[in-house]
DNA sequence: TCATGTTAATAGTAATACTATTGTATATTT
DNA sequence: AAATATACAATAGTATTACTATTAACATGA
């Protein structure tokens, strides 16, 4: 039998040039993942890219305008993702507690497989998001780029899960820093528990940060 | 009457010449924390900050051996003084519930207030903190920076208050990562309120964010 | 007075992000 | 099939950056 083949739509306003829409694209995007993992953002360049897959630094700017909007191009990709994996995971489910839970799983479970997009390693993009992603908007021109919709993403899953809380508990006044305190100390707690232990409590083998996070939220909307 | 004065002491890990100790060290640190703050610091530069002074961009290089270890500096300067507000708040008081309830105020309130600090402006550091302070651990040199000590004070003032939530509840497991994920969230929600609304719930006029982590926190505990 | 050590200024270098221009393959039209 | 138009990538740059090697100025002490 087949497999199911899904592609994930980005919007056209955060790229040149579709890389879907060729191979040098997919390659820019699938060894641009793997380098950035590897070298971290600072260190990578268009330059370094354009040798790695035998072609030019500058033809990898007919696709992304500057190496700041291939990160944000990956990190709508993530979080376009995980909204995938969120509506796959809440569907057929009553129980809206249940939901949330299963959601809060979703967003900040630990990424330990790979395979379902062809040249995207989620393993690797996961890593980069934790530790490059608030690079994404801790920049001057962020209300010029929140302007052009480089946030949609994040915002729908944001408001998704927000909504799911108030289904709960309809009085809950905070439903928005509750869910993106979560997402973004998620990835927080697991930067910290490899690179400053001393800033968390998480043990081997258990999914502490999982477990923590779904009792914080459950307890403050009782 | 005299004023009362006192010296946060930096870690000469954290300069190679101590920027308190001439008034061309003292320049660099304030005017360094007017034009990161306003520029951002990616556009800031040595050279910009050495025409700023009327000094060059290499007598910069004599206290800081790079532009991110001027930032490091920057973000220790800042939790001491955060430190020394702490204990000073809580200081001849006796309930410990009462201690934390200051504790989550000092590290989470909106900072309106300059002046203690000579050459340094408090509301502006404050402003850099939380739009680039994560810059100073999202960095490959992370692990070695850690061993040089760039982050003990940060270490310091965690602990500090989860030894306030483990007097409250001893049996919580999870104090490090709750005050971890307070005083970073904390930081991203001030962020979002100003340029990714939606992320939040603030309202105006009130301090919603201390709000919601001070309910947050005593909830989870509880 | 002259050697010594400490400081800052000059003048650089290598690398970076980004761009203007040229070349080439493919498609379209006549 | 030839001429033209288009799409794309490669070449060769530029301006700026972070950082450094060297020189100059100055104070201190024997």
């Amino acid at each position: 039998m087949q497999q199911l083949k899904i592609n994930i739509v980005i919007d056209s306003s955060l790229y040149l040039k579709d890389p879907e829409s060729s191979e040098l694209g997919k390659k820019i995007v699938g060894k641009g993942i793997e380098m950035i993992e590897e070298m971290g953002y600072e260190s990578f360049t268009f330059k370094k890219l354009g040798e790695k897959i035998g072609s030019n630094e500058s033809s990898i700017y007919r696709y992304f305008e500057s190496k700041h909007s291939l990160l944000v191009y990956l990190v709508n990709w993530y979080w376009s993702w995980i909204e995938y994996k969120l509506v796959f995971s809440t569907t057929n489910i009553i129980s809206s507690e249940e939901k949330l839970e299963k959601a809060i799983c979703v967003m900040v479970e630990d990424i330990k497989e790979d395979n379902s997009f062809s040249y995207i390693n989620e393993v690797m993009l996961n890593k980069i998001i934790i530790s490059e992603g608030s690079k994404t908007y801790h920049t001057k021109k962020i209300d010029k780029e929140n302007q052009k919709g480089y946030y949609t993403t994040y915002k729908r899953l944001v408001e998704r899960i927000s909504d799911l809380v108030i289904e709960i508990q309809p009085k809950y006044p905070y439903p928005h820093m509750l869910i993106s305190t979560m997402i973004e100390g998620a990835h927080y707690q697991r930067y910290f528990s490899k690179h400053l232990p001393f800033l968390t409590d998480t043990e081997r083998g258990k999914d502490t940060i999982v477990n923590f996070y779904t009792e914080l939220i459950q307890r403050a909307i009782r």
